[in-house]
DNA sequence: TTAATTGATGAAAGCGATTTCATTGTGATA
DNA sequence: TATCACAATGAAATCGCTTTCATCAATTAA
């Protein structure tokens, strides 16, 4: 129940610290083998659990990998539990538990937190979700610390290691999609018109070609929201077909629509972005555009390690995204 | 850039590290007006910012909260995306951050690995959640660190502070309102018959009064309960209601109804559990059974405070839950 | 005037590991 | 037999902080 040190095992076998920690790390040193066999059988008895703290100050890294997500106001509060974020969090707290390092998760609302925290604990690396560039160029002057951005929009020479995903190819895919199907007037809808949601939507119009499209920028603040659609509710009248950057506005749309008389897909087609995974238990089930964050976790790790060694090798990265195709989309209907 | 310490702001004012120290922390020594100032001038200057190793290792406490979520193989390694798990990480990071403490997440699998973890970083308190009684027993016998432990079943002898809610209640809520709407037949569903799943099914029951109902164990994975449902469609038929265990498999089963040809609610009730935030933008909109997470989250906190002052105070704290009537409930229609 | 008190600060130990440098013993070589 | 190489291990410094104990000067009480 009290605590094990490195020294009560040299004590009781009447060996160094060295040694011992030497048998634990294995080969800086020859060993007898009976001595190793006499101290690990030792640390299997009392059940020695290293001390962190020791190790931290001794070695100077912590294998702490930090998470910072950025704590933006429209999520009241409530960011962790964004799908998207959630799976991420999950897809890099399996990568850390594989390489053995431990995963420290912090909203926060500003860069100098991190930065604080992040120097406070000599964290190994860190992935910093949702903030804007200005952010991650002060991270980069003002800390050692290798991080990764998630969505970040910096160029080469800004040395930001940035893992994004194919935003425009994913909103060209819808655009191509409804056009396929027919359709020749599409709405947009988006909280903004800045980063990730501005190429989605620029991509719809690529794909969309020739159709018309409008932009809705909704609040986001949910009960502003409200209100804000059956306001403007004649805009889905007049088209046939519809594009959320998110997944959570398309379902909350599509309900919308149901509520004001109008069929999902028969009178408007709806796609969201993310595949989030209750897409496939909406009803109708939604055609979106699939991000696979494990394998977006699994880069941001790779490139944290890479960082180690060769410290300024900023870049994007864009990792591949595909439209998943389900009930809310239809041909086109003629309207008049 | 490069660390700022303690004894470099020491030296700079040709003082010792122990007034720097106390400077920083106060109270515990009386020092001249005068060295404050220039003390806290220099630091605010250094931008001086703690090492927690040398904390750790000096105070031997680490403010660090641990989150333990059992890595269950029914959430095929996404556990973290699980609904009621996100919104928890969510509400204990806000609580740990508002009390200045450090989350660190990790999901484990066995109990000896949160024993480890915890050990390790000497962590200050820790959350488990979704493990069994008998991991809860090993944790109290061989660690000295406080927990508290989210829906575990625990009586006072135990000695194990459980934080939970009044899954029976809520249940009951359900089979009332049911029976209330005039329903006869109702269907159960859940993936097992124990702890919290077996309660809220003993609670509809207890709430459905006379009612008939039966009870349907649905395979835990995914694929599997696709052919289940279908294999099984027949007795939906016989239902006019349907009280699933979990959102999840609330909106499962709402799907599932649809492509069969039934009709929700017409031709069957159906009710949730949880609230989570797609619930409300489900169609029809889904009825469920409400649990604040954050208010949990902040007894979670509170009571790990006071175990660390007296330390054996175990026993069971019962969340209250709330009835949430949206549109996927109607009275009973015949059916024969 | 001298002792006692108090206010302000310094010196140093300790926390638990890692790591460098030094030491001992043994068998081989000259 | 003296020297050397090498294997095996110990001693001690180090990391950055907290905290106890000691010191010294100035003030107050006797």
């Amino acid at each position: 129940m009290e605590r094990v040190r490195i020294s009560d095992i040299a004590e009781e076998l009447g060996l160094s610290t060295a040694t011992v920690s030497n048998v634990i790390h294995g080969k800086t040193r020859k060993i007898s083998d009976e001595t190793v066999r006499r101290v690990q059988a030792l640390l299997e008895e009392r059940q020695y659990i290293p001390s962190m703290a020791g190790i931290l100050l001794a070695q100077n890294t912590s294998r702490i990998i930090g998470v910072f997500v950025h704590d933006h106001e429209k999520y009241e509060g409530h960011v962790l539990e964004d799908a998207f974020i959630a799976s991420s969090l999950n897809a890099l707290s399996a990568e850390a538990e594989a390489a053995g390092q431990f995963m420290m998760v912090k909203r926060a609302k500003r860069a100098e937190d991190i930065l604080q925290f992040a120097s406070m604990w000599n964290m190994d690396g860190l992935v910093v979700i949702g903030f804007c560039r200005q952010d991650y160029m002060y991270l980069r002057s003002h800390m050692r610390i290798p991080f990764v951005v998630y969505d970040g929009f910096c160029d080469r020479t800004e040395r930001i290691v940035n893992i994004t995903i194919d935003n425009t190819s994913g909103g060209r895919q819808v655009g191509e999609l409804m056009r396929r199907l027919g359709h020749r007037r599409a709405l947009c809808v988006t909280d903004n018109l800045e980063g990730v949601d501005k190429e989605r939507i620029e991509g719809f119009r690529q794909g969309f070609g020739l159709g018309e499209t409008e932009v809705m920028v909704v609040p986001m603040r949910r009960e502003e929201r409200r209100a804000y659609w059956q306001r403007e509710a004649a805009r889905f009248r007049r088209a046939t077909a519809a594009f959320a950057v998110s997944d959570a506005y398309a379902v909350e749309l599509m309900q919308f629509l149901r509520e004001s008389g109008l069929k999902v897909p028969e009178d408007i087609s709806v796609a969201g972005f993310d595949d989030t995974p209750w897409c496939k238990l909406a009803s109708p089930a939604l055609t979106t555009v699939r991000q696979d964050s494990a394998q977006r976790a699994r880069v941001a790790m790779e490139r944290l390690r890479e960082l180690k060694t060769h410290a300024d090798c900023g870049g994007t990265v864009v990792m591949p995204v595909q439209l998943v195709e389900r009930d809310s989309t239809a041909p086109a209907q003629e309207k008049w």
